[in-house]
DNA sequence: CCTAAATAATGACTAACGGTCATATATTGG
DNA sequence: CCAATATATGACCGTTAGTCATTATTTAGG
């Protein structure tokens, strides 16, 4: 059955186009303001195809989230490649964090504003879990980066990996938050720049991962 | 004019009622969930009321959101008194915030919520000017006990105080964040309590901070 | 005390938005 | 060509943030 299989391909096509047109809408208006009939409107649809493809807002804006997950992961994947020695790995992978920030901030946001939300991310199926799924083996990247180094004498042995690649994750992604957040604030004040205070935030967490 | 002076106090009264409401729904309900009118009623006042005392919703949610600035400064001025070298004060701090977020999860989350969202925070006078101003404060706290472990040499002398707190305080409220929210998904999985994590967290920043 | 002016409180109302569903249109298989 | 099925529509509904004309209370002066 032919039919059955482009019916799905379509489907799965109509569900791109409702989501490239919920991220214009979303990213240009902000989360907050934009609605579902602006959604509607941009993906030349009726708001009720809309709910036909995504079980709410949230659920489309999950989906948003999603795809950031999947290009950081890449990204993290790409960055552990082109170094050798663990540690190096490991900085790498913060460096490719701030980049995607950087190259996505959109995307970096939706996350952050997603983390800071009560979501049901246990039922199966559910855009949720797929996002809990990509970011657990996003986060395994950074584990087995910090396993090499430990392996290869440029990470300190009696680290946990597990732990601190949670603890690095954590680090950067308050860091990162906070430096973007406080810039019109505190660091206009002090004349410093994201970028430097970032890069300084990540050679202070690194200096404590070094032998 | 006594007068004006009982009407100003009751005025400030009111106002302390009504955030009392707002707290009690609120942290029930969950911001999202939470109505106006529920404030009202929990208040006993109508809506309208409500308005003549705060700019919108958000605005008395910011004021919910200064009340535990103000109670974290306070913790973070208590921390500090209760040492003598810089390294130990830091640290403390660092127990203090996560203390904080034990003991007013709420707070906490308020304050996570608020971070991760577009507010205009210039304007002066303004509910949300106060949360900087008191925020601001509360950093200067931790950059001062990261001067005195400088000068009494019990933190590497070649660390900048600002640049490190701005580090310290992004990194701890990630990994707060981060273990709260991985807790029932990573955490639970691999039998790691949110405790356990965040002191290891705390104590790899240390560690950097360490001569 | 009484009353007019000022201040504070009210709640019915509006606009906006997320989500639904009966209806309409298009596609498929026979 | 015709039913049966799948897809799309947009008027409609319930909810809620925020407003404002009206009402109630308090103050100050005579």
């Amino acid at each position: 059955m032919g039919i059955a299989e482009r019916k799905e391909r379509e489907k799965e096509q109509r569900k791109t186009e409702i989501i490239d047109a919920a991220e214009r809408i979303f990213f240009s208006k902000g989360l907050q303001n934009a609605t579902m009939d602006d959604v509607a409107e941009e993906a030349e649809l009726s708001k009720g195809t809309l709910y036909l493809y995504f079980k709410n807002k949230e659920d489309l804006y999950l989906a948003i989230h999603l795809r950031g997950n999947h290009i950081l992961k890449k990204m993290f994947e790409n960055a552990v490649k082109k170094h050798q020695k663990g540690i190096d790995k490991v900085r790498a992978i913060g460096a490719a964090y701030f980049d995607y920030y950087k190259k996505y901030p959109d995307y970096f946001n939706a996350m952050i504003y997603y983390e800071s939300r009560e979501i049901n991310w246990e039922d199966e199926d559910s855009i949720a879990s797929q996002c809990v799924l990509v970011g657990a083996s996003t986060l395994e990247v950074l584990v087995q980066a910090i396993m090499i180094g430990i392996n290869d004498g440029t990470i300190r042995p009696d680290v946990d990996p597990l732990k601190t690649a949670i603890s690095l994750w954590g680090q950067s992604t308050g860091m990162i938050q906070i430096a973007v957040l406080k810039e019109s604030m505190i660091l206009a004040k002090h004349a410093i720049k994201v970028e430097e205070i970032v890069e300084y935030s990540f050679d202070l967490i690194f200096h404590a991962l070094k032998v």
